[in-house]
RNA sequence: GUGGAUGUAGCUCAGCGGUAGAGUCCCAGAAUGUGGAUCUGGAUGUCGCGGGUUCGACACCCGUCAUCCACCCCA
């Protein structure tokens, strides 16, 4: 006899059980019909890659997490690890078939080999969306409308989106003199609301001396209004232009919408992602921001650039789905159905199965979902199974009701009984319950 | 990749260098067609895995795997 293989996945990977699962499908629902509503279409693109494909522009961290091999005809290849650079792949290979602008939604796996954490995996789910072809405020508002309306399908209204432009910082970096640190000083700068302005201007002071370091908390010091804190940026990187003109009408089409008050400009988020070019986006949930954010993004204008000689700018976004949903759960408010079934029809009697199957069919027809409990059991674990599967009503029919000819429908949630004489009468009753 | 904590029944956790426990859950019966209470009885463990020290290891040591936390980065 052999020995078992031990059952396990790996670290990072994992399994969903029917109600993890369901509460998943029940966010994907939730964020297709919201993509749809402003018209975005889906894609889909394969797993693997070759390397060259999705390292084409990557930095030292993205190489370290991608999971890279040679498969079994020794080609190069790598797992996708996130779905904007298949997409950039995706836009030279078809442009030709497409049509510009082009608003795709795209929800899949991808997979990063780095440490885990509450939220964090190595095999998770993201949902992009992206519009290629055009570089405007109008596209990029579209991206951040997008994001609030996928909130507030979810029960989170209140989320914050952070915005900021690159353009505007490298500006101020420049005027500043300190261009040539600006990836280090990008990087400390992202931590600011993680770790306050005191240890943020330290850092600083360490990288560009403690003047610099002054001039830069004053320009990443948001908390005012976003038009007062745009102003104030403005004037530090050296006056009006282009990049915080999109800024300025980014907020006038949010203010127009109504979604003035869940935009806010934070001029400390640059995203480390370094194919962003403009805008950039972050959003957190008011009830639990530590967690991160829970939907990123930005402009690139230059991405499909590898691949294509072709100009396709592009803005987009990104929800790291298992992320919002640790969030949610978080703060209790995940979906959580215990199923599909509404009705159970009881076994009480082998013999009358073929009965039992003609009223299921009736049932879904009737568009009821339904089962058939498939073998005979006492009532009561039938109906403990039932509670299991959130139906909310048993259709039974025994020896007793078959002779007077009847079925019985009983509401599990209050365990009252009600007879009928056709199985058309129970179906009627059954629809007007459900109101 | 670095540092710290944790890993004992399906679940939540106690425990101690000398025979593995509690609560809960589950199963059966009281109640032979009606699941939320009660009572009675019952089942369940490679003590994460692999080595080592020891007369003896669930306990101590080393390694390993996994989870959580921090760094890094990010969804």
């Amino acid at each position: 006899m052999s020995e078992i293989i031990q059952p396990r996945v790996l670290k990072g990977f994992r399994d969903f059980l029917p109600q993890a699962e369901m509460e998943r499908a029940a966010l994907v629902e939730a964020l297709t019909a919201t993509f749809r509503s402003s018209g975005f279409v889906p894609i889909d693109t394969p797993a693997l890659e070759y390397s060259e494909i999705l390292l084409g522009k990557a930095g030292g961290e993205t190489e370290k997490q991608i999971y890279r091999f040679a498969d079994n005809g020794g080609r190069d290849v790598a797992l996708r690890f996130d779905l904007t650079v298949p997409l950039a792949r995706f836009m030279a290979e078809h442009s030709s078939e497409l049509y510009l602008p082009f608003r795709r939604y795209h929800m899949a796996k991808v997979w990063r080999g780095e440490n885990t954490q509450r939220g964090r995996y190595r095999e998770f789910m993201q949902c992009d969306f992206d519009i290629v072809g055009v570089d405007t405020a109008s596209a990029d508002f579209d991206i951040v409308s997008t994001i609030a309306l996928a909130m507030r399908a979810l029960g989170v209204p209140g989320a914050a989106i952070h915005v900021n432009h690159r353009g505007v910082f490298n500006r101020f970096l420049e005027k500043a003199g300190i261009a040539d640190k600006s990836v280090e000083t990008l990087r400390v700068v992202d931590k600011l609301s993680k770790i306050g302005a005191a240890e943020t201007r330290t850092l600083l002071a360490e990288l560009v001396g403690g003047s610099a370091a002054d001039e830069i908390l004053e320009f990443i010091r948001g908390g005012e209004g976003f038009e007062a804190t745009l102003a104030r940026m403005t004037a530090i990187a050296g006056g009006p232009n282009p990049d915080s003109d999109r800024l300025a009408e980014l907020f006038e089409m949010a203010d127009a919408c109504g979604l003035g008050g869940s935009v806010r400009l934070a001029p400390s988020i640059t995203r480390g992602l370094d194919y962003y070019t403009g805008v950039v986006f972050e959003t957190f949930l008011a009830e639990i921001p530590e967690i991160g954010s829970v939907c990123s993004g930005g402009r690139y204008n230059d991405l499909a650039s590898l691949y294509t000689k072709q100009r396709l700018p592009g803005v987009g976004a990104a929800i790291g789905l298992d992320r919002l949903l640790a969030a949610l759960e978080a703060i209790g408010k995940s979906a959580k159905p215990a199923g599909y079934t509404k009705v159970l029809v009881v076994n009480a009697d082998p013999s009358l199965c073929a009965e039992y199957q003609a009223a299921a069919a009736s049932l879904r027809a009737a568009g009821v979902a339904c089962e058939v409990f498939p073998e005979a059991r006492k009532l009561g674990q039938q109906y403990a199974y039932a509670e299991i599967k959130g139906a909310r009503f048993a259709l039974v029919r025994g020896p007793e009701e078959k002779a007077r000819g009847a079925w019985l429908l009983r509401n599990l949630s209050d365990r009252s009984n009600a007879e009928y004489d056709s199985l058309e009468a129970a179906l009627a009753a059954l629809s007007a319950l459900e109101g």
